[in-house]
RNA sequence: UGGGGAAUAGUGUAAUGGUAGCACGACUGACUCUGGAUCAGUUAGUCGGGGUUCGAGUCCCUGUUCCCCAGCCA
């Protein structure tokens, strides 16, 4: 279970006022129990981890509470055993535990029909026979009221009976409804005769055949949060129109009544968090899964890279609140940086390739050179890379006329080769089309590890991989889903598929990483020497290395070219 | 024109009648064998209008804007 560091002094968010101050007047004997409820109808995304965060968090720090993993399937036409087992690994791996609190809505699906045929019996729910289509028509609009359905008087018995019959499959699919007896002409249309059941004939991923009637979201789960003794049922924002329908169920059945409390889902810039809008990106291939790295998905995270303590900070910082807002995605960069570079091995790699040759280095020479793993983390230790004469550097580490502020490789410049030697260029090689393609250098011997004796400095310091003693590799360097910080800015007849972003994904397949990395295992994380954060594919292999990029490094440099070229 | 919510720097959030603070971003500068990291600094805010009060982001009135609701989805 996760620390709660040093919150005593820091602010609770609503929510967690409201458990503090139930706490403190015993309001639920001293208990904490909440639940993350998902339909396991698809893929959790980090705007599920918030709720995660939420409930798991509340959970964990107050002494004794207790946080469920519910699955809601209550709809079996929609919901799938492969959500289920990807949703618990999401769960675990964002860092969270529910240990034997493990639960399934459909377990209770026998307790929920006794409870429906005490409502009958009360006269306080009813079997309606009107169509889907008819049951729109007599809830009214929002500014009219609704009309009594003829059905809803009909006496007891009969509803009774009809209700069996429903559940023993002697109807047709939308031929027959459950509904409570509330108020037609309510102004809230949820309190609108809302249905509680409705005939389905179709499997159920846990109980089969056994049901053809199902419960709906407002009778079930209220249910779910009562037998489960559940303190808090925190949801989001829209949900708040169904508290009223929440608390009228359970009122009367008279039964344990948690309180359901409202929070304002996550919106993050330059993506799409709804469930509709990822399942199009992966129906229509602009990504190529669930769990491609540009997804906001955890699986999607996870693969690119992302740590879960980044992302538990993330939704620490963020809050919790009633209102809705977008977050910058900037924040969830900086939150990852922020873990990274504390706990990322750095390694070198040459994404684009430039071979430089020291004309006075020994021929057939290999050197191994001191390399420290991680400056932030000093017991992380050192290790050897080899250096030798043809090596390769960052192609836009060299330029043959460099402007203003470039620091790095030019014609006549000394450079420093991290923990290598200080080298000046001495010549330039290119090819037919002028395309420079081989760079000239001399070292200077007594610069050996990286300083030089006679304290002369360099303005720059280059990252390089020995040409001979190097692995190939593929790097895909992941952007932004979208090239508009709310995607669904889009022209008239448009949508947010336009706002794609074409170059959100450049695979580079001739890149060159320094041999430690030989057999690294899928989803170590590294750090690539002043270029960024990168992540062991799940299908990188010793025979074929694949890294996918998380997040750069801030690149001051970057940022002086941008101002150049659009002052 | 029904009902339910909500408005604090560019963004995200604190302040629960008593100095509007923090973080991210942006911009300076210092330092640096990663143009990284780190450190120091600058920038910028209470939706509008009234009122109560010694004192209002907070309480009252009023206006404005935004979000949610007419699935036999959750």
């Amino acid at each position: 279970m996760i620390e709660s560091k040093d919150e005593s002094k820091e602010r609770l968010d609503f929510v967690r006022q409201i458990v503090a101050e139930d706490l403190k007047t015993n309001k639920w004997d001293g208990r904490v129990v909440t639940r993350f409820p998902p339909e396991p109808n698809g893929y959790l995304h980090i705007g599920h981890a918030k709720s995660i965060c939420l409930n798991f968090g509340i959970a964990a720090e107050n002494e004794g509470g207790v946080c469920h993993l519910r699955f809601d399937d209550t709809n079996p036409t929609k919901e799938e055993d492969e959500y289920v087992r990807a949703i618990e690994q999401d769960v675990r791996w964002l860092g969270w535990d529910w240990g034997e609190h493990l639960y399934y809505a459909s377990d209770y699906f026998e307790q929920m029909y006794d409870c429906a045929v005490q409502l009958i019996k009360t006269g306080k729910a009813y079997a309606c026979d009107l169509t889907a289509e008819q049951t729109r028509q007599y809830r009214g609009t929002l500014t009219t009221p609704g009309t009594d359905s003829p059905y809803r008087d009909r006496p007891v018995e009969e509803s009774l009976d009809l209700f069996e019959r429903m559940k023993a499959g002697e109807f047709a699919d939308g031929s027959r409804t459950l509904r409570a007896k509330i108020d037609m002409s309510h102004p809230n249309l949820n309190m609108r005769d809302p249905v509680m059941y409705r005939i389905l004939h179709a499997a159920h991923h846990r109980t089969g055949d056994k049901w053809c009637v199902y419960p709906m979201y407002d009778w079930a789960h209220g249910l779910e949060d009562s037998i489960e003794k559940i303190t808090h049922s925190i949801c989001t924002l829209e949900f708040e129109n169904h508290r009223p329908l929440y608390d009228w169920f359970l009122d009367e059945l008279h039964a344990y009544h948690p309180q359901q409390i409202e929070f304002a889902r996550l919106n993050l810039t330059y993506t799409v968090m709804s469930k509709r809008k990822l399942l199009q990106l992966v129906q229509e291939g602009l990504v190529t899964g669930w769990d491609d790295p540009r997804m906001p998905t955890i699986c999607g995270l996870r693969r690119r890279g992302d740590s879960p303590e980044s992302i538990r900070e993330f939704c620490r910082r963020i809050g919790v609140n009633k209102f809705n807002s977008t977050v910058d995605i900037a924040l969830l960069d900086h939150c990852l940086r922020e873990d990274l570079n504390k706990t990322s091995p750095r390694v070198m790699a040459v994404l684009r390739p430039l071979k430089v040759v020291i004309e006075n280095y020994p021929q057939d020479q290999v050197e191994e050179l001191d390399a420290i793993n991680n400056p932030e983390d000093p017991g992380a230790g050192t290790r050897k890379v080899p250096f030798s004469r043809e090596f390769y550097i960052e192609t836009e580490d060299f330029m043959e006329e460099p402007p203003k502020k470039f620091f790095r490789l030019a014609p006549g410049r000394e450079v420093r080769l991290r923990y290598a030697y200080f080298v000046t260029c001495t010549d330039v090689i290119k090819d037919e089309n002028a395309q420079v393609v081989e760079l000239r250098c001399t070292y200077d011997p007594a610069t050996r590890g990286g300083d030089a004796p006679d304290g002369r400095k360099v303005k720059s310091t280059l990252h390089w991989v020995s040409a001979s003693r190097s692995l190939e590799a593929e790097v895909r360097l992941y952007d932004h889903l979208f090239t508009k910080e709310n995607p669904d800015d889009a022209p008239e007849g448009e949508d947010f598929r336009s706002n794609v972003n074409p170059n959100s994904l450049e695979v580079l397949s001739s890149c060159r990483v320094e041999p430690s990395l030989a057999g690294a295992e899928p989803g170590t994380r590294y750090q690539f020497e002043r270029l960024g954060y990168f992540c062991v594919d799940p299908h990188s292999s010793p025979e074929k290395l694949v890294f996918n990029r998380t997040v750069t490094l801030r690149d001051t440099w970057a940022k002086i070219q941008k101002s150049q070229k659009t002052p």
